[in-house]
DNA sequence: TCTGTCTTTGCAACCGTGTGCAAAGGTTCC
DNA sequence: GGAACCTTTGCACACGGTTGCAAAGACAGA
C-alpha cells in the first residue's frame, strides 16, 4: 500500500505559528512549560494545518506507545465479542487504544500474536484465549510488557491473572438442582479442554461427590451451539436418562435445550434442569429463559486496566490474581426458583 | 503506564553480529542487499537477544504503519462481532494489523476516532457504523489515509463504499411472501435510521407498491431484540393483523418470533411468514429457523483489503463503489419453500 | 541601577529504524 | 595485470517527536 503520505509535521506548525518545534510539541505535552499566547497561537496553525501528533513518534521517545493488545480466538462469539467490546471501551477511557489480533488460525499463533504485540510496542496484552509459551511471555516481561490473562488459570509469575470463581459456581447449580429434586446429574462439556471450563466440571463433580452424588460426564466437540445438541444426543439416550444437566457454557446450553425440547420433546424446566454460564444475550430471549451465570464482563476490564495503569512498582507489589465472582441469573431452567426463595433474595436476581 | 521499557535495538545486535547496524537492519528486510552469512549472523544475535525489530520506527521512516483501524459501534451484537473477526483476519492476511475504536459512547465520537487514525498514522480505516463529517473524511484522504465505508451508502468522493443490494433482497422477500399466499405485509424496522435498513424498507415498500400492495411500515427503538418483540407487539395487535413480516435484522425478528409464537400464540409459518437479514448464527438455531440474507461477511472483508492493497493510482482509477450480494438462506419461516422450488434450487440453498 | 528569581524559549541530542551513496572487496574477462 | 562489473558493507541523514539544559527576558526588591 505505497502512498503518497503527506502528513503535516510540527515543523510546519511550528513556522505558521512563527515558535519553534518544542514549542510546538510542548503546546501539546499538558503540564509543560509554555505561555498562554504561544499554545493559542499553535494551538491555531496546527488547526488550520490539520496537524495531528505522530503517536509513532511519540511513542518512540516516550517509550510508551499507548497500544493495548487483545489477543484471543472465536472473536464471532457472543461472550467473546462483549468481552472485546468491553476492553475496547476500557482501553479509550485510559487513554489507551486496542489493537486486536486474532488467533483463530494455528495454535501457535498466541505466540506470534504476542510477538506481534512486541514489534509494536504495545505497553501491555491482553489475552482472553489460548496459552502462551513460558519463553515468550517472559520475553514480554523483559521488555517491560505487562500481560493480562483472562480465564487462563496458569500459574505463571508476572502476568495478571482474572479468574472467576468456577467452582463457587458450581456448587450454587449443585444446590439449585437439588432444591429442585433433581438426582440423575449430568454434566456437558466441550473438549476445547480450556482452564475454565475444565475448572467447572471438576467444581461440579467435586460438590456432588461430597454428598455422595455420581455425574455422568460428556464431552464433545468445540463451546458451540451445534455441539450441546449433540451433546444432548449422546447424554439424553442414556440408560439412565439425567434430570439435571449443567452446560459448561451458554452456547452448549442453548444447543441442549433446543435438542432436548424439539427432538426429545421433553419439557424444561419440568422434566429436566438446564444450566450454562456466561449469560449470554441469547440466555434472556424468552425462546431460551436459560438461568446461568453472568460473567462480570465490566468489571474484567476495569479490574485488567486498573492494573495496567499502577505503576510499575506498585503493580508488581500487588497480587498478581484476581477472582471475580459469577452471579447467578435465575430464569426458567431450573425448577423451584419462584417457590423456595425468600422474596428479597428474589428480587436481588431480578426474577 | 510508565514503565522501565528496556527493549533490544537494532544496535546491540549489531554489535553482538559484529555487523554494522544497517546491515541487522537489512538482514530484516526482504529484498535487501545482504549475504546469506551475514544474514543467518544477524537473524542469531537478534534470536539470542530477543530483538524484535520496532514497527513504530519502522512506520516513522516507511511512512506506513501497517494499522488499520476499525471503527464502529455496537461490537457485541452478532453481526457486528462476525464483521470485526472477519476484518481482523483479512488484515492480518494482508500483513497488516487491525486497531479496532469503539464508538459506542458519543455520536460525535466517528471524528474522534479518525483522528486517533491520523494519530497513529493508520493506514487505512475502515468504518462499520456512524457516517463521519466531510470534513474529516477530506482531512483523512488528505492526509493519505484510505478509508472503507461499510453499508453506509453515502456519495462521498474518495472513500470505497462496500453495499449490499437491499433492493434486491427485499424484491425477493417480496417474491417468497407472495409465494406463501400472504398479501397482508409489514415491515419492521428500529428506529436507528441507518442506510441500509432504510434500503431495506424503500425497496419492500418500492416492490409491494408496483403491484399494488400496501405495507404497514412500524419503527421502533434500536436494533436489538427487544425491539422485535415491541414490533410485534404493536403490528400484531393491529386491526387488520399482518400474515407476513419482512424484519429489518435478524435480531430484530427474533425478536418479533418470539412475541408472535409466545405472546400471541401464533404458529411460525402458518399463521404469519417471517424473514430477517443478516443471517447470524442464532438465525440458524432450531428454535428460530429463521428463512433471511446472509451478509457475505468474508466477501466484504477481502474486497475492502483487496483495495487497500492497491497501488494509490490504480485505487483511484477502480470504481469507488461495489456491491454484494445477499444470499437468500431459507429456513422455516417462510411457507412454500418445499414444494415450489425446483430440487436443485432447494439443495443449493441447503434446505 | 543592580541583583536575584521565575517563566518562557530555543538549541541540540536522542528514540530506533530505513536507505542513498560511495567505498571496499571479489569475480570475470580480456 | 588491469579494466569492468557486481555484490556487500558502512556512513550519515531522514523520519517526527520529547526533553535537559542553558540562555534570554520579565519582574520585584533593595
Amino acid at each position: 500500500m505505497p502512498s503518497p503520505r503527506k502528513f503535516v509535521s510540527a515543523r510546519e506548525v511550528a513556522e505558521r505559528a512563527g515558535v519553534s518545534r518544542s514549542a510546538v510539541s510542548r503546546a501539546f505535552t499538558p503540564g509543560a512549560s509554555v505561555s498562554e499566547d504561544t499554545r493559542r497561537r499553535v494551538l491555531e496553525a496546527a488547526n488550520a494545518l490539520g496537524y495531528h501528533v505522530n503517536h509513532l513518534a511519540r511513542g518512540l521517545s516516550l517509550k510508551e506507545s499507548g497500544i493495548v493488545c487483545l489477543v484471543g480466538s472465536e472473536l464471532g462469539t457472543p461472550y467473546r465479542a462483549n468481552l472485546v467490546k468491553a476492553m475496547t471501551q476500557a482501553a479509550q477511557d485510559a487513554g489507551k487504544v486496542a489493537m486486536v489480533i486474532n488467533t483463530d488460525r494455528s495454535d501457535a499463533s498466541v505466540g506470534a500474536a504476542l510477538r506481534q504485540a512486541l514489534h509494536y510496542r504495545a505497553d501491555a496484552s491482553i489475552i482472553l484465549s489460548g496459552l502462551p509459551d513460558k519463553s515468550i511471555t517472559r520475553l514480554c516481561l523483559e521488555n517491560g510488557q505487562r500481560i493480562v490473562l483472562i480465564n487462563r488459570d496458569d500459574d505463571q509469575e508476572g502476568p495478571l491473572r482474572i479468574n472467576l470463581k468456577d467452582g463457587e459456581a458450581a456448587r450454587h447449580t449443585l444446590t439449585a438442582f437439588l432444591r429442585a429434586g433433581c438426582r440423575r446429574l449430568a454434566f456437558a462439556n466441550s473438549e476445547a479442554g480450556t482452564p475454565s471450563l475444565m475448572a467447572r466440571e471438576r467444581g461440579f463433580l467435586a460438590a456432588a461427590g461430597a454428598i455422595g452424588l455420581t455425574v455422568a460426564v460428556e464431552r464433545f466437540g468445540p463451546s458451540v451451539y451445534d455441539s450441546g445438541r449433540e451433546l444432548a444426543r449422546r447424554l439424553l439416550t442414556a440408560r439412565e436418562r439425567p434430570d439435571a444437566v449443567f452446560c459448561a457454557t451458554d452456547l452448549i446450553a442453548c444447543g441442549f435445550l433446543d435438542a432436548a425440547r424439539h427432538e426429545f420433546g421433553l419439557a424444561v424446566p419440568e422434566d429436566l434442569c438446564v444450566t450454562g454460564f456466561d449469560d449470554i444475550e441469547q440466555a434472556g430471549w424468552s425462546s431460551y429463559g436459560l438461568t446461568t451465570f453472568a460473567q462480570p464482563v465490566s468489571d474484567i476490564a476495569r479490574e485488567a486496566f486498573a492494573w495496567l495503569m499502577l505503576a510499575p512498582e506498585e503493580a508488581t507489589r500487588r497480587p498478581a490474581a484476581v477472582e471475580l465472582e459469577a452471579r447467578m441469573v435465575w430464569r426458567r431452567t431450573v425448577r423451584g426458583y419462584a417457590q423456595d426463595l425468600s422474596p428479597d433474595l428474589r428480587s436481588a436476581a431480578g426474577a
